[in-house]
DNA sequence: TTATATAGCACTATATCAGTGCGTTTTATC
DNA sequence: GATAAAACGCACTGATATAGTGCTATATAA
């Protein structure tokens, strides 16, 4: 299913909190006031985005999160890679495999390859916005990109 | 989830075989003894390619699929959307909630936009490949595109 | 000491997906 | 005609992943 998980939004939605309020802790419950996302889910990812180095914390009253480096440098992709792993678009992939899960179809399929090359531009995409361009919303939509 | 579905990958792997076979109509059993997939299912699909316009049936032995359009003009992301929707990224996507599913978020959400951005751009990248660039492997991965 | 945080872990309910069961209808061939 | 091979339609089951919550421990400012 091509469709990110509501932690991933959630966690997207809280990142950009923390961009707006750069440099200092944030309660989960700060979030929460300020955007109608279910608090304890909030919780549980930006614990996930602490242990995967995204954001740090600071535990006891004023605690909270902030971002680990500047806004410029962390990624959509980053994110949605901490909290849903990369993008596999497919289930055939190579170096995909290290344990179980090999596709059966893998040694003739036909689709593996120019699926792999969808998967890197799609993770591209990802990998080509930033927090920061997150934040500070672009006047129109872009079209086009290079062809295939 | 960022993946394709197997009934998407199976699509995939039977149009695929289609275009090999430009023309000819092709049965399922043919296609599942070229291509370790679960016919069943593999049938499934195509039945629902068929609704959808993508290839055409002829029932009766010697019946099968056939594409019911010059490879070129089929993309994957036609097929994608044929099979599993428009990809949408995320939940919170305007005109996407005809009837319910409104995201909580919606009017105060800070990712909307962003993510609506990337998911067009994905979209586009669905678009860009054909059934026939499918077929037809380049010898190289392409990277880059035009920034967003 | 108390109130407010994060940390950690497990658990339930729900939705989606992969795959199958089973009977019907169509059509080429013998 | 009879037969075999094929698509058609629809419903069903089991597995997996996701959304969200329960509960307890630990840290820290006031």
């Amino acid at each position: 299913m091509l469709q990110l998980t509501k932690r991933t939004e959630y966690g997207l939605i809280a990142l950009s909190h923390l961009v707006d309020r750069r440099g200092e802790f944030v309660s989960v419950r700060e979030i929460c006031e300020r955007f109608p996302v279910p608090r304890r889910l909030v919780a549980e990812v930006l614990k996930d985005l602490c242990r995967k180095g995204l954001v740090e914390s600071q535990r006891g009253a004023t605690g909270g999160y902030a971002l680990s480096r500047p806004a410029e440098s962390i990624t959509v992709g980053t994110v949605v890679g901490a909290l849903e792993g990369e993008p596999r678009l497919a289930s055939c992939h190579v170096g995909d495999h290290p344990a179980g899960d090999p596709c059966d179809v893998a040694g003739v399929c036909p689709i593996r390859d120019p699926i792999l090359r969808l998967r890197i531009e799609f993770w591209s995409l990802l990998e080509r916005m930033s927090l920061r361009d997150l934040v500070r919303e672009p006047a129109r939509l872009p079209v086009g990109a290079a062809p295939l």
